[in-house]
DNA sequence: CTCGTCCATGCGAAATTATTGCGCCTGGGC
DNA sequence: GCCCAGGCGCAATAATTTCGCATGGACGAG
């Protein structure tokens, strides 16, 4: 994991649609030698997959909302129960496990304000496991993504 | 906008390294026909690009953190400084604006703990026009993503 | 000091994938 | 019923990715 790396990694990060020899122009490596180091990278499991960033305004109206939610029982088996209704439900966008008096911070996606408040009620309202929750309804989305630093 | 738009963006939502015969295979249609497809989403901005997920765990220490925070003044130009100096942090990785109590819901990745704290000082603490903000650190991420929900 | 090994590189051929022109079909408007 | 716009598949072409191979530097053992 040299400096090459940390560019390759960050330019990827930033735009996955670039070909292996403008890569390799960013870079100073030649298109091959950016492929292999790809290749590393995913056999490796830093690169985990690539994904198309959608625009949600553009497919018809988008509520975004940020959800906070603290269980009644902390046991292993109520906090997996939960992660897994986030994990399979689609218009949960990220669930967090947090420290502090909240214990999740998730993040909907959902259609309109009333769907986003039905899902609420479904989520966590007839969740006997969910002490309390309150839901941030998304204004506006200031900056988004899911890029991680690299040490410059 | 038909369903095999639908389908075809979801898939691409998913997984964006596929190619144009397995996409076309996946919904039913040739190559070029997906490749037209695609290159519409693009030209109408509901695909706004590609980006690679890079495993945080793999990459040496990584500490998420979500803030809420609170102004103080809410001037257009209040918010739209706050605003700014978040999309310019590499390390603010969203930043939403909210309705409620709390203005702004920020997510941060930092490589320890205490550069999170440093971090939050920099950004919150010496701002004048923060009124109040708390952190909640990230203890484990149940899922992840910028998925958009399409309609099934 | 020199040899041998291990990597990572660049080059170039080969394979795969993306792009584009063309003719065809379908569905809506007139 | 006719015409046009838009979308499709096919096939040729262009671009990109993949892979074998030879080279050169770093490093450790002899």
């Amino acid at each position: 994991m040299d400096e090459i790396d940390h560019r390759l990694l960050g330019l990827l990060q930033d735009d996955a649609g670039r070909t292996l020899f403008e890569l390799g122009e960013l870079v100073g490596l030649s298109p091959s030698a950016v492929q292999r180091r790809i290749a590393r990278y995913r056999a490796d499991g830093v690169l985990l997959k690539e994904i198309a960033v959608l625009d949600p305004r553009r497919l018809g109206p988008v509520v975004l909302a940020t959800v906070l939610v603290t269980l009644v029982h902390e046991t292993f088996e109520h906090h997996r129960a939960f992660a897994e209704r986030m994990r399979e439900t689609p218009q949960v966008q990220q669930c967090y496990n947090v420290a502090g008096p909240w214990d999740y911070v998730v993040i909907l996606a959902a259609p309109s304000i009333r769907e986003c408040g039905m899902l609420g009620n479904r989520l966590f309202k007839s969740d006997d496991n969910v002490q309390r929750y309150e839901t941030l309804v998304v204004f506006d989305t200031v900056k988004t993504g899911l890029t991680i630093p690299l040490s410059v």
